[in-house]
DNA sequence: ACAGGATGTATCGGTCGCCGATATATATCG
DNA sequence: CGATATATATCGGCGACCGATACATCCTGT
């Protein structure tokens, strides 16, 4: 009925990332770029429009909010916090992450599902 | 020069989560839905356009191939296997998400980055 | 003095992955 | 005989991502 919902936060890696970076304490946009390409040992790294956007969906879903301005050297820096939400967030996101690296190791390895300790072993095969 | 290139394979979530859901025996289409579904335990569901999407972008980047069709009660099966290409793409990823969660979890447990046995350890922090 | 690079903010436009909806076909169940 | 499940595939829109661009300030090299 409503025209068009705000749509549903989604949390990407990218998004996630910046989460992480900002995770030990507060940093200015400019800086994240420099933390997330040192958490993926320079594997990613941010440009300043994948920035700002992951900030603003970050913010917008409240799982990083505004911690104020600071000028150093005449140049503005504005900082970003992680909120309580937010740290939830980025512990359930590592811990999915952690999970489906562990279930992907075993695929690979070439382990059937059948296994003990197996979480959720759904229904047998469909077919 | 070349008007359009075709567009470098990106390894997303969804085409991993197919790539993985192959890795152990070839599948046809709607059979790597369910895949998926029990890999991600109910987390990821794949819709047909994101399955077929996915399926077109690693055959197109040569980590996954048809492998024969079949009639099964009156119902073509397509099957996809994939290469070796695509076990080595799928290890790598796996590791990549793996070495990520776990850099993940010391930095969200507060651990400094200067511990033993980082791997990468990058000069120190900016500021 | 001035060009260039690094720092720092922000936006625009295009590409492309994702996803709901839709279409077609067959077998089964109520 | 319609609904549901299996199985294929495409279309259209939304949104994430990214290169390019813009602007301002400070530092360094020539």
């Amino acid at each position: 009925m409503s025209p068009r919902a705000p749509a549903a936060f989604r949390m990407t890696e990218q998004a996630y990332l910046v989460l992480l970076a900002l995770s030990p304490e507060p940093l200015h946009g400019y800086a994240v770029i420099g933390a997330v390409r040192d958490l993926t040992d320079g594997a990613t790294v941010l440009g300043a429009a994948s920035l700002y956007g992951a900030l603003d969906r970050l913010t917008a879903a409240g799982l990083v909010e505004p911690a104020g301005e600071a000028v150093v050297d005449g140049r503005v820096r504005r900082y970003y916090r992680v909120t309580e939400a937010g740290h939830r967030a980025a512990q359930q996101e590592t811990e999915r992450l952690r999970a489906l690296a562990a279930r992907a190791e075993r695929t690979l390895r070439g382990d059937r599902p059948t296994g003990p300790g197996a979480l959720g072993d759904l229904a047998g095969s469909p077919a």
